[in-house]
Parts: C-alpha cells; structure tokens; sequence
RNA sequence: GGGGCGUUAGCUCAGUCGGUAGAGCACGUGACUUUUAAUCACGGGGUCCCGGGUUCGAACCCCGGACGCCUCACCA
C-alpha cells in the first residue's frame, strides 16, 4: 500500500536534505550502552524535581555518558532546545538536545528528523529540573528514516480493522497492545519451564498429515506435488504423540499450531496454539495435578497474582479447583430425578426450560444440550467436569466404576472449555471400535498406523490439551482471540 | 448464513430537515534555553469506503457491493 500524501512527500525531502548533510538514511548497526531500560538503571542518584533550596539535582562527579538508539516518538521543540522521547523495545527515555552540546550543525540537521525516525545517540544522564531523567545528547546519528506518519500520538491507533491488519501500528503506539503481547510471551516461556522442570520434553510432531486425526473437525487440505497426495493440516497432533509413548519417551509436550476449517468469530481463529502434554503411566488425576501446579506457577511468575478480572466477575486461580461430575450438574439443574427420564420426558423438560432440542434426540443428546445450553456457561472459577459420557471422548478409557463414563475431565474456566484431561485409551481393539463408531461410513478415515502403533504397546497414560490462546486470553482479561494472536486471520481485501 | 451497527484529513473524532465539510493531534512557517498530550500566532491538507438511483442539488435519502465490529445460527 502506497501513500501518496503530502506528508509522505515532505519526509522523503527531510530524508534527502539528511542525505546531503552526510546523514545514511538507513543506516546500520549501532553500539548501545544497553537497551533503554538497562541504561535508566545506570543512573543511581534521586529522581527528583529541582526546588529553591536544591536549584541542581543531586549527580555524579563524573559525567555517566551513554549511548542509546529507539524511535523518536515525541518532540518538543523549544526554540535553542529540543525535548525528543526516544523509546526502544522497554523503554522510554527523553533527550535534551541543545546546540551547544553538539558539534557544528549537528543541531540543525536534528530539525530534520521526523516522528517515527529511529536514530542512535551518545550523551549524558541528567535530571531535569522537572524531575525527569534525561540524556544531554552530545551527538546523534541516523539509524533509519520514517516515511510515513505514525498513528496518533496520544489516542493510538484505535480502528479495530487496522489493528489487526498492520499490527506493527498497534504495537508502536498501543502501549496496552504490547503489554498484552509480552505476557502472552511469558506465559509461553513459563509453561515451557514448568514442564521442562517436571521432566517433560518438548517434541514437534507432523503438522501436514494423511489423516488429520486427533479430534472431529474440519480440516484443511493441500496437495503434496512430489507424493501426488492429498495431505491435511493437522487439527490435533494427538495421534503423533502417542506414537512417542509407544516409541518410549516418557513425558512429552508440544505447544504449537492446530488448522481447523471453521468458524471464525471473537473466540475461534483457523489457526491457534495448543498445548497437549502426555504423561506415560499417569492418568486423569496426574494432569489435573499438573494444572493445579503449573496454572498458579503461570499466575505468579507472569502476573504476580492468582486472581484476574475478567468481564463483571473476578477468577481465582488459588487451586485446589472445584470437581463436580458432570451427572451431578445436569441433576443440579435438571432434578434429580433427571437419568430416571425418559428421552420423551427429558425433551419436554428441556424445552420446557429453554433449551431448544429435537423430540427425535436420545437421552443422552438432549443431556448434552442442557449442560452446553444451561450449564457450562455458568461455571465461572475453575473447574474440573468429570466422568463425562463415554460416548463423547472416544480417545479416552471409560471409569472402572461405569463404562457408559469416560474417565476424563473438562476443565471449564469462563464458562468456556479451557482443557480436557484424559485417562488415555491405550486398548488397541476398544480404540478401534470407538473410531469406527465416529467414522460411520468414512472408514478409509481411520488411521490404521496408529492402531498398529497402539498394537505394539502404549503405556497407560494421562492426556491434556490447553488452548493456549484462551488460556492467554483469561490471564489477561481479553475477551477476542484476534486480541491475543499478533497476525489474526481476517478477510483479504 | 440471518439480523443490527459502522466506514468523513496521515491519526482520533465531530457534523448537517439534502445546499460541495470541521476540531484536536500530526504537518508547514514564525516565536520561545527545562518541556513532557509543551505553549502562542498564522497556514496547507478531503474521491466524506466503492458503484448505481432519487433530486435543481447527495457525505446525508434509496438500492447493490466491499471491508470491519456486534449478535444469532453453524461448529468436538
């Protein structure tokens, strides 16, 4: 996209009016001191305003001289001095230009430069009367000239469509955007480090597949030249890591991208992260153990509190997390005499209590739809929903006590499911039934490798997949996915 | 896919029963040696999303389209 504004034409003159004086546009690397917030560190004496009693703050003997390079993103021109704000990737910091602190000319072609440049300076701390740490810039260089304006200065940008489309805009002039992005990228790394100081090693796993297993949605599909084949964009690398439990490795996890090809809406995104970790010889109860610990872990390190505001309500992170069996609230709800209905019954009690379903739905459909319709939205703090309907997990193993159960949990936070956790079906024949009751007629969707694999010997396991970019988006209160994804899918124009 | 709302200067936003558009920031010129949303004076800047229609006249009303937002539906 090409601008052709008058503002763009005057920055290309003061661009080649630099170029005469001597000024390389774009410039190239630059020695810092350190990054703007190592170099404010350096300055150990008070921060205070001047007063009659104390005309000069208080300094070193010996000048603390620096050298710094950020984008010049504020300006105040003053006649025979210059305030300019210089921000790096941390930081902030003003620069006092004056004539007299600099070689000849070097004052004038600083007139030159624009909002937006980045440009390298060497100078000294200093307090300001007003009590600001600044440099007394002693000499500049430029590092590279901005051709376009930046958003607004003091509003941001704001159109939501922009945002998204040049995120680059938002980040430089949305202070709340980058702080957003940063926590997102710490609880990333602390994730990372949680699991890696519980033994579990990261691992990636095919992201194009000949089947896209793992879980039921739509996937997308792409064709491979060299194999003449269609190949899938993963939806869920499940049936991957597995294989690795069979293969031996012990504690595995992988955080990266799933493709669905689906809605898309202020909670879904075609591409989005996931965390799936898989525990040999562990079960349900080990991955609810990890979500208690690694959860508030994630809190501390990167907020440094359990509790979040999210929309009217305030969660709490504080484990232990509430478990509730998934009959119990649908009895809560329902009555208790609910499982003693029949389908008819159940409908009519449903739709008596809103809940729009289909007299020709079996019990356990319409049971779905009360807890999707009626329930799960009102699980507010965390917690855990078990021994859900077999019928609904096929890759999990059914409760000891009932096999019409699976042996699983939801883990609900903001009435949206955050992460399932499963005791893992490593039965090789009842894994086979349960996908062929998903397939239905699409037999050739079944992946038969996996079943060999699962034929050779999968240790018992505990399962759990977190969607990571929800997770991110409780943490930090955000209520649209596009808010928490740097490149957020949105329409061509 | 249905419904609602939105799109005006580089950015943030006003605006009008239908009579060819304004402010702040930013930009240009001038003043100013401690400002910090600097201040003061003056000035330049617009295909009012696109295409049709109604009208003497449309940024405004009508129809169609694009993109975005919200919402419902769909969705393991």
């Amino acid at each position: 996209m090409i601008s052709e504004n008058e503002y763009r034409a005057q920055r290309i003159e003061n661009l080649k009016a630099l170029e005469k004086l001597g000024y390389e546009p774009f410039g190239s690397a630059f020695v810092r001191t350190g990054d703007i917030s190592a170099i404010r560190a350096l300055w150990t004496y008070p921060i205070e305003p001047a007063t009659p009693e104390k005309p000069h703050p208080e300094g070193p003997a010996e000048p603390i001289t620096v050298s710094a390079a950020g984008r010049m993103m504020a300006c105040r021109n003053m006649g025979k001095t210059i305030f300019a704000d210089l921000r790096d990737g941390n930081g902030r910091v003003q620069l006092f230009v004056n004539g007299k602190n600099m070689p000849e000319g070097a004052f004038d072609a600083f007139k030159l430069l624009d909002l937006g440049d980045h440009i390298g300076i060497k100078g000294d701390l200093f307090v300001t009367r007003t009590g600001e740490l600044s440099i007394r810039v002693t000499n500049w260089t430029l590092l590279s000239k901005a051709i376009m304006q930046p958003p607004e200065k003091f509003h941001g940008l704001q159109d939501t469509e922009d945002r998204y489309r040049m995120r680059y805009l938002d980040l430089m002039s949305n202070q709340e955007s980058r702080d957003r992005f940063n926590k997102r990228i710490a609880i990333v790394s602390e994730i990372r480090k949680y699991l890696e100081g519980l033994g579990y090693q990261e691992v990636e796993t095919p992201m194009m597949q000949p089947h896209a297993g793992g879980a039921a949605a739509r996937p997308f599909t792409t064709h491979y030249n060299a194999l003449d084949c269609t190949m899938y964009m993963r939806i869920a690398p499940e049936l991957y890591l597995k294989r690795l439990l069979v293969g031996g490795f012990d504690k595995v996890f992988e955080l990266n991208r799933d493709f669905r090809n689906e809605g898309l809406d202020r909670t879904h995104n075609p591409e989005f992260t996931v965390l799936e970790i898989y525990e040999a010889y562990g079960d349900r109860t080990s991955m609810k153990n990890i979500i208690e610990g690694m959860i508030p872990h994630v809190c501390d390190k990167v907020l440094g509190t359990r509790k979040v505001k999210y929309g009217d309500g305030e969660l709490d992170f504080t484990p232990p997390y509430r478990e509730v069996s998934y009959h119990q609230l649908v009895k809560d709800k329902m009555g208790e005499d609910w499982f003693d209905l029949d389908a008819k019954a159940a409908y009519e009690k449903a739709t008596a209590a809103g809940v729009d379903c289909d007299p020709n739905w079996s019990h356990l459909l319409i049971t779905h739809e009360v807890y999707d319709k009626l329930i799960e939205k009102t699980l507010f703090q965390p917690t855990f929903v078990t021994r859900v309907p077999h019928e609904f997990v096929p890759l999990a193993k059914t409760c000891p006590d009932d096999p019409t159960l699976a042996d699983v949990f939801e883990f609900v936070v903001a009435g949206k499911e955050l992460c399932p956790g499963y005791t893992e079906q490593n039965n090789p024949f009842n894994q086979r039934e349960a996908f062929a009751v998903q397939a239905g007629d699409e037999v050739e969707k079944i992946d038969e490798e996996f079943i060999t694999a699962l034929e050779y010997g999968m240790p018992p396991a505990g399962g759990l997949g977190l969607g990571i970019d929800r997770f991110v988006m409780m943490l930090t209160g955000t209520e649209v996915i596009r808010d928490v994804i740097l490149f957020p899918q949105l329409k061509q124009r």
